[in-house]
DNA sequence: CTTCTTTTGGAAAACGTTTTCTGAAAACGT
DNA sequence: ACGTTTTCAGAAAACGTTTTCCAAAAGAAG
């Protein structure tokens, strides 16, 4: 293996000059600088990044840690996306990402995975969907300050924390306004069958309130029911309550198809809204209201803010935008 | 940060003793391991992984190479697999996985490549579907040697290189056959379209011999046409040809969905055979034959054969094995 | 032509491990 | 009790960078 003395050597200056090259230091002539390069090129040198790590003190690793396989039946399409654009954002800033499936850490306590970060020598956290309840040591382990912080669709912001989301009332507000402006003109009772995410969950709490918001504003008789996320959850809420509803609103796309296959089986129609614009909505070959989200766009963007909490700087809330859509068949399928 | 020196000296060993007792060599005996335990809980010390890898010149940095995003439509079920597979096997070994995918890579040149992985300090390679056609650069590097590399889903077998996959040809026969034998019992003419994978690739070549074998023992007429992986073009082909058809067999799932979608277009019946196993079916909401592969099962094989092959061994062909599979609806929903 | 700055390049000490080599002590065989 | 082997622990040299500090050279000002 080539190493920086090498080409140190073929370019007859010492090693902390072509270091300096390689890192862009100001205080290297034009001509020294034309000189190391050449040996680089001819030598075919090429950085080792485990001992710049070593020597620097800045491995540029951030762990993306992921809530996939919670719900074990969902096309996980949503993780998948957080991860290329994290990974590709990484890639353009020099950074490293290493994926953790929040299941991994289920059976480790904080303490045991801040040891676990540590020997990875993690500089930074991007988590996604940290449930108060459901990711007590993790929770815990975020709080402790022990590492920079990322939160996706989690609330707490401090000095090590940022916090990255949608407006998650507004756009629920949005998409239920619309959806119920458009598909039920024609009928004078709104009963509404509402089925939220988690019973507590920042997201789902969120969209519930724009919900409610929306509900008083336009006089609707709202039923709210906890989906938990889940497509057969959904289904069986949606087999019991929708045929006393006008139409059916859910707060994921996931449950939205659960409704609609409930409406398939029961052979009634109702109108149904989702959240989130996910590609999954294209092969149950339906048209629907829903909130569509730049899950790539919010991974980058929680990778550039990770970068920022290293460097120091204080945690923030960052509000990313959303879009009402309506998906059709053949937006996705041709 | 604390430090194996600090262990040392609350120890009162020296540093090497630490090592090796962190490495578990055999030569320490017992008490004095026992002294150095307990300091290292004491201090709380963690090893730095990366002066680790430096000292030891052994990253256990897989490179693990996706596919995702060729078929810019499809939800990326099979690469999560993968991911899921590899990076879980990958902690349990100790080993480190960083995700690259192929896009990433696509305007890269094979030395380009090398220098990217080389400052990564990968010691192996784990290539999902690598395609001679498409990958030009990517199989040029894999040739080269300069890495040791896991094959999923590709042939080439040498000293550096290993091959993952399931048996394609039986697979195809066998799904086909039941497929047929159930399916299109009740006819007497079989007319077949065949929607085969890619023209050139390893997989959709190995599976269409499979169909083209039992055409000939069935006395099949078969039709191949090729769908490129694509649920829009095998939609088309359906629409084409199937109704002067009997049955649809497709080169996977994708596909068949796309053939079902365009049944229920034209408003006829066929029975349509798929291949892979996804969960996407289940949003389909369809029954199909198919065959099951267990696509993280396979990624952690690769994890384990690409420690193989770091730790010296010469590479090797591993069939996985495969089942077939009739999803139903309630199969995934509930 | 001094003297004082400013630029530029080098020497060497880190960074936290692993590993090799060496020697002391302990165990063994006779 | 004496060599001989085996077991155990420590010293020190890597591993390939970064970074700090210092000196030499070059430029500016008088």
């Amino acid at each position: 293996m080539v190493s920086i003395r090498d080409v140190a050597k073929e370019a007859g200056v010492a090693i902390s000059t072509v270091s300096k090259v390689l890192n862009n230091y100001p205080n290297v002539r034009g001509e020294t600088k034309e000189r190391v390069n050449r040996a680089i090129e001819q030598l075919g040198f090429v950085p080792n990044s485990i001992a710049s790590a070593l020597s620097s003190k800045r491995s540029g690793r951030v762990a993306l840690v992921l809530d996939v396989n919670r719900n074990a039946q969902a096309v996980d399409e949503i993780p998948m996306q957080y991860m290329i654009g994290a990974i590709n954002r990484a890639k353009e800033l020099g950074m490293d990402i290493i994926t953790v499936f929040a299941a991994m850490l289920s059976d480790m306590s904080a303490e045991e995975m801040t040891r676990y970060f540590q020997s990875q020598s993690v500089e930074a956290l991007i988590v996604c969907s940290l449930s108060r309840t459901e990711d007590e040591a993790l929770c815990k382990m975020v709080k402790s300050g022990n590492f920079k912080t990322v939160l996706i669709n989690a609330p707490g912001v401090d000095e090590n924390t940022s916090s990255i989301h949608i407006d998650n009332q507004k756009a629920q507000y949005e998409v239920a306004k619309t959806f119920l402006t458009e598909s039920t003109a024609f009928c004078t009772s709104k009963r509404i069958l509402y089925i939220a995410g988690k019973k507590e969950g920042y997201v789902s709490g969120e969209r519930l309130k724009g919900m409610q918001k929306l509900a008083q504003e336009m006089e609707l008789s709202l039923l709210v029911r906890v989906g938990n996320f889940s497509e057969l959850e959904a289904r069986k809420l949606t087999m019991q309550y929708a045929p006393h509803k006008d139409a059916i609103i859910c707060a994921s796309d996931l449950m939205a198809i659960g409704a609609m296959k409930a409406l398939i089986d029961m052979d009634i129609y109702r109108p149904v809204c989702g959240f989130d614009g996910t590609n999954l909505m294209g092969y149950a070959g339906k048209q629907m209201h829903t909130v569509g989200q730049d899950f790539k766009r919010t991974a980058a963007c929680a990778v550039e803010e990770a970068g920022r909490l290293i460097g120091g700087e204080a945690g923030r809330e960052i509000i990313m935008p959303h879009k009402l859509m309506r998906i059709k068949y053949l937006d996705v399928i041709s």
